[in-house]
DNA sequence: CAGCATCCTGAAAGATACTG
DNA sequence: CAGTATCTTTCAGGATGCTG
């Protein structure tokens, strides 16, 4: 998609709303369920098993953890290694392309801990401007 | 968030972590429903009211344009205004906090644009690779 | 024109219990 | 240890019709 002239200022915003939004989605749909980027950031620190990962992840049930690890396993961002041990164990690990999403999701990150502040005195302000209470919209 | 060492090649991933990925979700949370990030990148590119809005986003609902639109000026990424005039007008736009979220988000565009395509493979094979088919987990 | 009010559905995800 | 198997709740989001 380089179907933007040198020099416009939004040279860079079709990427977002290029073929309809499709393919922004296409990530967002991958990385915005509640888990996967925090089990990505995790196996960024080092590899493991998954015990490990439900020790090191607060919040998550067995079955968020099997089913994100498999989409994630699945889409090539995560190695799954078994050892045909007894008792098994299974070490999970970023692969290139799972390492390759850390630096965008930074960004992100880094957004969110500049701006959230920002954001939540908007919100405040927005919801204490007398007249009524007006809680997320749906 | 400077607990990280310099030098740690992690100083970052735990920005991601960082309180148990409350922060990191809190962006997700606002950008990762199906039209903000549309929404914002539209709007990125000129002020718009919202029957443009409307058509420049292909299958938007009225009500979903109207609901993310309100959450977005609540939280002060986006300018409403309205004009006293019959019929009525409306105009969005893009505050700067709103066009401070454009570069993160190009970068997650970025990452789709260029990776995508590595991501289906590894799912095709993956699913294709005899057995069962295996479709998304959940 | 720019919305609001309702009804309805599927998919995400939590809780809980069981197994190779 | 590393998962499966069910059951249940929640709610984002679509469809449709009405209004200041």
């Amino acid at each position: 998609m380089s179907q933007a002239q040198p020099g416009t200022p939004y040279e860079h915003t079709c990427m977002i709303r290029g073929d309809g939004g499709r393919t922004i989605r296409a990530v967002l749909d991958r990385i915005c369920d509640k888990w996967t980027l925090l089990i990505v950031a995790t196996l960024d620190e080092q590899r493991m098993r998954f015990g490990e990962l439900h020790q090191h992840i607060p919040g998550i049930s067995q079955r968020m953890l099997t089913l994100t690890l498999r989409n994630l396993t699945r889409d090539g961002l995560v190695s799954r290694t078994a050892f045909a041990e007894v008792p098994p164990r299974v070490e999970y690990a970023l692969t290139p392309l799972g390492k390759s999403l850390i630096p965008p999701a930074l960004a992100l990150a880094g957004w969110a801990m500049e701006n959230n502040a920002r954001i939540m005195e908007s919100r405040a302000a927005h919801d204490t401007a007398d007249g009524r209470p007006s809680p997320p919209a749906e």
